[in-house]
RNA sequence: GCGCUCGUAGCUCAGUGGAUAGAGCAUCGGUCUUCGGAACCGAGUGUCGGGGGUUCGAUCCCCUCCGGGCGCACCA
């Protein structure tokens, strides 16, 4: 089954090509004029231009050919050769009907799948979530959801900063203040303590401290430096204590993703690349892609036809760690190799876009990814404070991605106290939906906004509960639940969905329909904010018939059965747009 | 300096080589003995940053200027 779109244009693309037209010609979208038509195709115009002729000339041809078309009630021509085509009515309820017992929604699955990791984590070992932890989350889980639905095959991965210098900051900063424990100790035989000798707490405070360190003591760094060098090439102690940060790191962490209703197949980190590593550079360095430089080995990237400087990739630098591009490269190999990959879609900051062009470079040059295998950066904003700059703590430290779900969280509480309905229900279920709630507010406000632009974070604006908000989403799903409880409580009858009697009802069946179409634009664009401005103008043009016709009371039971079934879809339609979106939503609130 | 990116209504943001550039908020006005009013309906405001170019047609593509943000091998 395809769209709507999709059907017309084969349509009108077959009435340009009988006219002696290029098919391209027949694309068509929806209408720009609601007031004149339900789909509009522009291809008269540009037509003109390669057959040297009148575009109206053109139009005419092919909506001659359109008007013998029963499924069209009426096809027009207007301004300088648009032509506008309105659906009978007959025609479109079928279509619904068949979207509505459809479980995908009439969304094909894609005819060639493909093997997709959504690399979507960039959470750091040692280091809590926070808000700049949230947009790769979110963006990254909606994209994983939204490619797996379409048919693909996707794996999200976490991918930890494990491997890196803020570990041998944590080991050399450990190694200072407890001089005595057995990792560090060069004669120390035998098995080193199956406890973590820190806590979470502990391990979380010690980063700041010791990056801090590092920032002020040029010793520190330099100590650093050697303690990263030294675990990334197998000193046991400090491995045996780099394990224990992990463990105790990576449960918090789970759980920090768990909250945000994000959850990745497979949990691997930069150090899980870290056998490949040194064939990998072995075999760069044979085949001459590496080189010595500067007493670092790089690999250049850098192509003649660039209007800007590229510097080289760092494989190891010169005090002999390796570098997160070292490990992306290796971990894009153990991808290919591994998993398949044929598509890696990396949902990080826009900010490290240089990096993603280095190692994109690198791997294709090296022969690491085959030039079939897609290699995409997925860049995304900043999230400010209202002054513009990037938000923090009242105190201008970094905010705790707990501490933002909390603020979300209690700003649901405050209104949904203030719900009437809502006053009786048990504390579990008020604290649930205030927790969904609160989760809604945030994940619709940052999903909304084009990824790529940052925006300015403002609870208030978001949480309200008028507007393009998550929670006008939660409520207006809420409310049409309520009703089909109600019906299927009364034993009501539900469908078969009739044809519309009126433009409201015609506006909802016509948006419905365009749901393929907005997965696959999504998808196209890897923007989940096409989704959102789906569910708000789903929701609105739903709360309109919604509030024009009052399903329980309807006396006619041919169309009450209808307009359940219609409310029925538009809920299941919105409950699958925010599941794409990864937000939850609740029974009632 | 070089490069990337953004500049659209009072505010926050969508959007597109084509018809009259849209939403939300805010403002003003209305519906209404609520299938859950946390709803619905209506109204106004734009040199789409400036200028030039390509095109039958540019807010969109190209050039240039102005302004903001970001990035420019041994952090991630």
């Amino acid at each position: 089954m395809t769209s709507l779109k999709e059907q017309l244009t084969t349509i009108v693309a077959d009435a340009f090509a009988s006219c002696g037209y290029d098919r391209k010609y027949g694309v068509v979208q929806t209408s720009d004029r609601p007031d004149l038509s339900q789909f509009q195709c522009n291809g008269a115009l540009a037509a003109a231009r390669q057959y040297s002729t009148n575009p109206r000339q053109i139009a005419q041809a092919v909506v001659a050919k359109l008007s013998t078309l029963d499924l069209l009630q009426n096809v027009t021509i207007a301004g300088a050769g648009f032509i506008n085509l309105i659906l009978n009515d007959e025609f479109l309820v079928a279509h619904i009907r068949k979207l509505a017992a459809d479980e995908r929604y009439n969304c094909a699955p894609v005819a060639q799948p493909r093997k997709v990791i959504v690399d979507y984590g960039g959470a750091n070992i040692a280091k809590p979530l926070h808000v700049g932890h949230m947009r790769p989350a979110i963006i990254g889980e909606s994209l994983k959801r939204l490619t797996r639905f379409l048919g693909h095959d996707v794996l999200g991965d976490v991918h930890w900063g494990d491997w890196g210098l803020p570990m041998g900051m944590i080991i050399s900063e450990l190694t200072m203040r407890h001089p005595d424990w057995p990792y560090f100790d060069p004669n120390h035989n035998g098995p080193y303590p199956a406890e973590s000798p820190i806590n979470v707490t502990e391990l979380e405070e010690l980063y700041p401290t010791a990056s801090q360190h590092t920032r002020e003591d040029p010793a520190a760094l330099e100590a650093a430096r050697q303690a990263t060098f030294a675990l990334q090439n197998g000193h046991p102690g400090y491995f045996a204590l780099w394990r224990h940060f992990l463990d105790v790191s990576i449960t918090e962490l789970k759980r920090d993703y768990a909250d945000l209703n994000v959850e990745f197949d497979l949990w691997l980190g930069e150090s899980d690349t870290r056998d490949r590593i040194a064939p990998l550079i072995e075999r760069l360095q044979r085949e001459g892609y590496a080189h010595a430089s500067q007493g670092a080995l790089i690999v250049d990237v850098a192509e003649p036809e660039d209007s800007k400087e590229m510097p080289p990739m760092l494989l190891i630098k010169s005090d002999g760690a390796v570098l997160y591009g070292t490990t992306d490269l290796a971990t894009i190999e153990q991808r290919v190799q591994e998993l398949g990959a044929e598509l890696i879609l990396y949902v990080v900051d826009k900010r490290q876009s240089n990096h993603f062009q280095q190692v994109f470079r690198a791997a294709y040059k090296t022969g690491v990814a085959p030039a079939t295998v897609g290699l995409e950066h997925i860049a995304f904003g900043t999230i400010n404070g209202k002054d513009g700059k990037p938000f923090k703590t009242r105190a201008g430290g970094v905010m705790k991605l707990r501490s933002l779900i909390e603020m979300a969280v209690d700003k649901a509480q405050e209104r949904l106290a203030e719900v009437e309905g809502a006053k009786n229900y048990p504390d579990a279920e008020k604290a649930e939906i205030a927790r969904l709630v609160g989760m809604a507010t945030l994940k619709y406000a940052d999903l909304m906004n084009h990824r790529t632009i940052d925006y300015i974070f403002d609870l208030d604006r978001f949480s309200s509960f008028e507007g393009r908000t998550g929670p006008y989403l939660l409520y207006t799903m809420a409310r049409s639940k309520s009703i089909l409880r109600k019906a299927t409580e009364l034993g009501y009858a539900f469908g078969p969905i009739n044809a519309p009697t009126n433009q409201g009802e015609r506006a909802l069946l016509l948006k419905l329909a365009e749901l393929p179409d907005v997965l696959a634009l999504a998808f196209a664009e890897r923007a989940p904010n096409h989704l959102c401005e789906y569910a708000y103008t789903l929701a609105t043009t739903f709360n309109r018939f919604y509030h024009d016709h009052h399903i329980l009371s309807e006396p006619d039971q041919t169309q009450q059965a209808s307009w359940l079934a219609l409310a029925d879809t538009t809920v299941a339609l919105l409950a699958l747009v925010l599941d794409l979106l990864g937000i939850q939503t609740p029974e009632r609130m």
